[in-house]
DNA sequence: TACATACAC
DNA sequence: GATGGTGTATGTA
């Protein structure tokens, strides 16, 4: 979804501390990053004589986290930097939140992690006042080159897409039950949200946010449980779009993917106007054939900056299966990339696909108009789209939505990390433009906040904004300080975002490295359960395991005890294993010296899980004959 | 290799 | 009253 509210929450687990479990101590002190900004504009001065304009704002922001009691915590505040912001109250947002948060054991958990960063953070300007004018002269000439050759290996050749379903699972909800419609709902369950809409953004009511605290933000919120399999159905009819204009599109989820239309605009220039014609069905096209229908939409309305002004009448979708919403409604929607090579290949859905692109087209242009209906006649909007990158992507939301009633937005630049932003730029149902040039590149860079980029967290956000980093300039301006402070990994990576680079060739599937299984549940403590437990999950593995024709050879178990901390224990066993006794046995080990690591206190876990690993580094073999596939 | 953390969706 | 599940990458020891 491309909303979150608090990010990857489930992964930025409290290291592991056995010993502090109960005495949060923590001698660094949150005023430690007060000195920060003032650190940070002395230090600028020597990598950038010619005088940045160094945010100071940022900079104390970092530092209006993590007072015990006192202010808001910087983890648990709205993101900002999402699309629809606009016009939001965000102090008494985030006041209701950390209303229904605080005294919570969820919320002390944060606590202990906000800490935790501000000691990091803390270390980091320690390191930082402690550079020389000298260290970062020379930091600078060796940055400079690597900037030297960034430059001129920069690839402008290509142009990529990202396209993006407007806040897609409550769109299809709203699709397919106009009573939603008007009012502000979110998909998911009390206990998580994995959408809102548009009118619930509102109210600060946001995607990974729990149904509870999306409740006292806007009592009126509609919450609507998930439904998976509806969700696929209707990505694998966006996806029999996105197909037609690359083949090797790949998708990131249920909702998102990347095209790269390079080699179709190539082909586009000598399609005939015919093939780029396009009909704007009417509401009574549909109803003539009894079947589904559409408003009459003109091309502006299509592409206006509204969202789901398409008017649809009831489908009779009745996929009522009710997922349970503690386990089974946030379930990543991720999907095996498509990369099908014209090979009839099952992984976009269970529709049987046709062999060639030219029946995949007529197929699909097939669904795209009522059955037996002549457009000519029926009076339909007549839309022909021109031959540039821009009117393609505009032909490719118009089909997605008259396909599907759904709207898409979408960001087409010369690489992936631009379009990925430019995608969420005139969202909802709107798409943006960077050209292939420099200048285009670097203006729409200039102001970029760093925490829009696709990579760049929270934590490095905090971390950026504590060295006065909050947009794109800045982080160039202070390139030489930040590949002292962070890995090579890391700031090759700001530097490349600093550029305006990012990759301009859409990788090909590549080879799954594991595969989990875990829960949340109301609390277990007692040993048999526990077993059980694990039991029960490696049963599901095992199944995901053998679904896939895969073995592991590292087993791994997850716990986190009732007051969120994460523990993860894994063994690596000398032949790769996918049976339940296997992956059981080793869990089952595990698991028992957690519980006799804790005694005499019981082990009190509210999530387990179980993964098995393949082994780093070493390529599984490419054709396979036999059903076996191997994590190495 | 083991584990923790960060990130995306 | 109540804060998810799956997968990848990376840093560190």
């Amino acid at each position: 979804m491309e909303s979150c509210w608090l990010e990857g929450e489930g992964q930025e687990e409290e290291e592991d501390m056995e010993e502090d479990w109960s005495a949060p101590v923590d001698g660094r002190e949150a005023q430690d990053q007060h000195h920060s900004p003032a650190l940070a504009r002395s230090t600028v001065s020597f990598s950038s004589p010619d005088g940045p304009s160094v945010a100071s704002d940022g900079a104390s922001s970092a530092s209006s986290s993590s007072a015990e009691g006192t202010g808001i915590m910087t983890r648990m505040e709205l993101n900002t930097f999402k699309a629809g912001m606009e016009g939001l109250d965000k102090e008494k947002i985030n006041k209701i939140i950390m209303e229904a948060s605080k005294g919570s054991r969820f919320y002390e958990n944060e606590l202990r992690k906000e800490k935790q960063m501000a000691g990091r953070i803390s270390a980091m300007m320690d390191r930082l006042a402690s550079i020389t004018p000298q260290q970062q002269q020379e930091a600078l000439l060796q940055v400079d080159k690597m900037v030297e050759d960034l430059v001129e290996g920069r690839d402008l050749s290509r142009t990529i897409v990202h396209l993006d379903m407007d806040a897609f699972y409550a769109a299809v909800e709203m699709r397919d039950n106009p009573a939603l419609r008007d009012k502000p709902m979110a998909v998911g369950g009390i206990g998580m949200l994995s959408t809102s809409n548009y009118l619930a953004r509102k109210y600060g009511v946001r995607a990974a946010m729990p149904g509870f605290i999306g409740k006292k933000l806007c009592p009126d919120l509609v919450i609507v449980p998930t439904n998976f399999d509806k969700y696929r159905t209707v990505s694998s009819q966006v996806r029999d779009v996105l197909r037609q204009y690359d083949p090797y599109f790949a998708p990131m989820s249920l909702d998102e993917a990347y095209m790269d239309l390079t080699e179709y605009l190539e082909l586009r220039k000598s399609l005939p106007e015919e093939e780029r014609t396009f009909y704007a069905h009417t509401e009574e096209c549909f109803m003539s054939k009894e079947n589904a229908a559409v408003d009459n939409q003109k091309k502006e309305d299509m592409l206006g900056e509204t969202q789901a002004s398409v008017k649809v009448p009831e489908l009779s979708v009745n996929s009522t299966t009710n997922i349970d919403d503690e386990d089974g409604s946030l379930e990543k929607s991720k999907v095996t990339p498509c990369h099908d090579d014209n090979v009839s290949s099952p992984c976009c859905g269970t529709e049987e696909l046709p062999e060639t692109c030219e029946q995949i087209a007529k197929d699909v242009k097939e669904k795209e108009k009522p059955e037996g209906h002549d457009c000519e006649t029926m009076g339909c909007e007549k839309v022909v789209f021109g031959c540039d990158a821009e009117e393609v992507v505009r032909e490719i939301r118009f089909r997605i939505q008259q396909r599907t009633y759904l709207t898409a937005s979408a960001g087409i630049a010369p690489n992936m990390m631009l379009a990925k932003v430019c995608s969420d730029q005139n969202k909802p149902n709107g798409q943006f433009y960077i050209p292939s040039d420099c200048e285009a590149i670097m203006d729409f860079i200039k102001d970029l906040p760093v925490r829009k980029v696709c990579g760049i967290g929270k934590v490095m956000a905090q971390q950026l904004n504590a060295l006065g980093i909050t947009t794109c300039t800045h982080l160039y301006e202070q390139r030489a300080v930040l590949s002292l402070l962070f890995s090579p990994i890391s700031s090759s990576h700001l530097l490349r975002v600093a550029l305006g680079l990012g990759a301009t060739r859409i990788e090909r599937e590549s080879e799954r490295k594991s595969m989990s299984v875990e829960r949340t549940f109301s609390e277990l403590s007692k040993p048999s359960e526990l077993y059980r437990k694990c039991w029960e999950l490696c049963e599901a593995l095992a199944k995901d395991l053998q679904d896939e024709g895969l073995k592991g050879r590292t087993v791994t178990i997850k716990l986190k005890t009732v007051n969120f901390e994460v523990k993860q224990r894994g063994q690596t066993v000398p032949r790769a294993v996918s049976s339940m006794n296997e992956i059981y046995d080793v869990a089952e080990e595990l698991l028992k010296m957690e519980i006799q690591q804790c005694q005499p206190q019981p082990l009190r876990l509210r999530l387990m899980g179980s993964s098995a690993k393949r082994r780093k580094q070493e390529k599984p073999p490419t054709k396979t004959t036999t059903l076996d596939r191997f994590f190495l």
